[in-house]
DNA sequence: TGCCAGGCCCTCTTTAGGGCCTT
């Protein structure tokens, strides 16, 4: 069975100075792999100097030091590269409102935008593994037995798991529904559908 | 200096409140 919503994906994770870029908050690290066919054909990571001195909290979250970000190129440099990176391709990451909220900004900045469709990971786990103790993405990892270092709270690395993740669910999908392959459209569906719902609607495909 | 958000979703709801996620 085919998975065609994974033909061409880019999944992205921020590391940021904060929770909100319309409270000041900016992009520190961008880390995203593009997914063709179910496999990992190439990756984008750098860190980008945001202008401003990040918290100690960041330094200790993230591992992301002051010293690091001086001798980073800036952020307008960085997500230039990365537009061009991504292209108009669909785009997947876990609570997608939060990394969006910061790539609608970052691009924003440098009058950059896209054409691809956000799909959230966090959305369609809480549908289809309505079990799991919790939706974090550390302990979806877990819960499906994915293998990992435990390396969370960096861009590259949260990207590649989410990107693992994401492959699991969808192969999760393909075993409960009939069609020949996993559409994008039925994705967005899912994660909008009443968790009450979600075995009708698979059984529906 | 210290603090900050927003979308989703559940319920003891919908004229609201609070937990879960992300950094």
């Amino acid at each position: 069975m085919t998975q065609s919503c994974a033909d061409s994906l880019i999944v992205l994770d921020f590391e940021t100075t904060g929770l909100s870029p319309d409270m000041g908050d900016r992009a520190i690290e961008i880390g995203a792999v593009r997914l063709e066919k179910g496999l990992v054909v190439d990756r984008f990571q750098a860190l980008m100097n945001p202008g401003k001195r990040v918290s100690g909290f960041i330094e200790n979250y993230t591992g992301i030091t002051n010293r690091m970000l001086s001798q980073a190129a800036p952020c307008d440099e960085v997500m230039e590269q990365f537009a061009n990176f991504m292209g108009d391709s669909n785009l997947v990451a876990h609570n997608a409102s939060f990394d969006k909220r910061f790539l609608d900004a970052e691009l924003g900045r440098i009058a950059r935008y896209y054409n691809g469709n956000f799909a959230c990971s966090l959305l369609l786990a809480r549908r289809i593994y309505q079990q799991a103790p919790n939706h974090k993405l550390g302990s979806l990892i877990a819960y499906k037995n994915i293998p990992s270092d435990g390396g969370f709270h960096r861009a590259l690395f949260d990207s590649e798991m989410t990107a693992k993740l994401w492959m699991t669910m969808l192969n999760d999908i393909s075993l409960m529904i009939t069609a020949q392959e996993v559409s994008f459209s039925l994705i967005q569906k899912l994660a909008k559908t009443p968790k009450n719902n979600v075995q009708k609607l698979l059984q529906a495909q």
